[in-house]
DNA sequence: GCCAACGTTGGC
DNA sequence: GCCAACGTTGGC
């Protein structure tokens, strides 16, 4: 059963556009101990994510993207260079993870956190939840369905009752460009 | 650009 | 190990 994600990036930094054209990326730089925990702990190659554009006009849920390799030591940390080069982490016992996605679908449009929240389906969501920051957060399958939906332009009016329902399966038959394009170098702000 | 909310740091 | 100061995030 592959669990559910929604990854945050500044899409000046990182869009679905990008990732849709580079196939796979490294989700690096990292920062956060709690985020470094779910991809060493609990993120399975499988999962899906929901790709949030954040600090964006409008930020929202711009697409989904699948988690191809969950806990790969983060390049950047090593990299004297980088921004987000970490003089502390060694080789043998890397400080922080990255992983590695793959695109899977870009929404029409951008569904505004202004809907999302909106969204009975959503009410618990933790990226809702005032003050967040996290970048990457677990969903539950029903809040993913309900933003895929949302994303598809499926979703029901704000005003619907119980959207949850007709949320149905829809994973498996997802276009996804298969680019065998190795994890891009560059150090970029995935947000931390 | 403001500012609330949060994580991290460092003095003690 | 407490906690104030600081830096950052991210919506508005």
């Amino acid at each position: 059963m592959p669990r559910f994600w929604l990854l945050k990036c500044e899409p000046d930094v990182y869009s679905i556009r990008d990732l849709e054209r580079d196939g796979r990326t490294g989700w690096d730089s990292v920062r956060n101990y709690q985020v470094r925990n779910f991809m060493r702990d609990e993120m399975q190659a499988g999962d899906l994510g929901v790709f949030y554009h954040s600090n964006a006009d409008p930020s929202g849920a711009a697409g989904v993207l699948r988690i191809v390799r969950p806990a790969l030591p983060d390049p950047t940390q090593f990299d004297p260079k980088s921004e987000y080069h970490d003089p502390k982490s060694t080789r043998e016992a890397p400080t922080w993870l990255m992983c590695e996605v793959e695109f899977v679908e870009r929404f029409p449009e951008v569904v505004p956190l202004e809907r999302l929240r909106v969204e009975p389906a959503l009410a618990g969501m933790l990226i809702l939840r005032k003050g967040n920051r996290l970048s990457v957060t677990p969903l539950e399958e029903t809040e993913f369905e309900a933003i895929r939906a949302l994303g598809a332009g499926r979703g029901k009016p704000a005003s619907a009752k119980s959207s949850v329902e007709s949320a149905g399966k829809s994973a498996g038959k997802s276009p996804v460009k298969s680019s065998a394009a190795p994890v891009p170098a560059g150090a970029r702000r995935k947000s931390r």
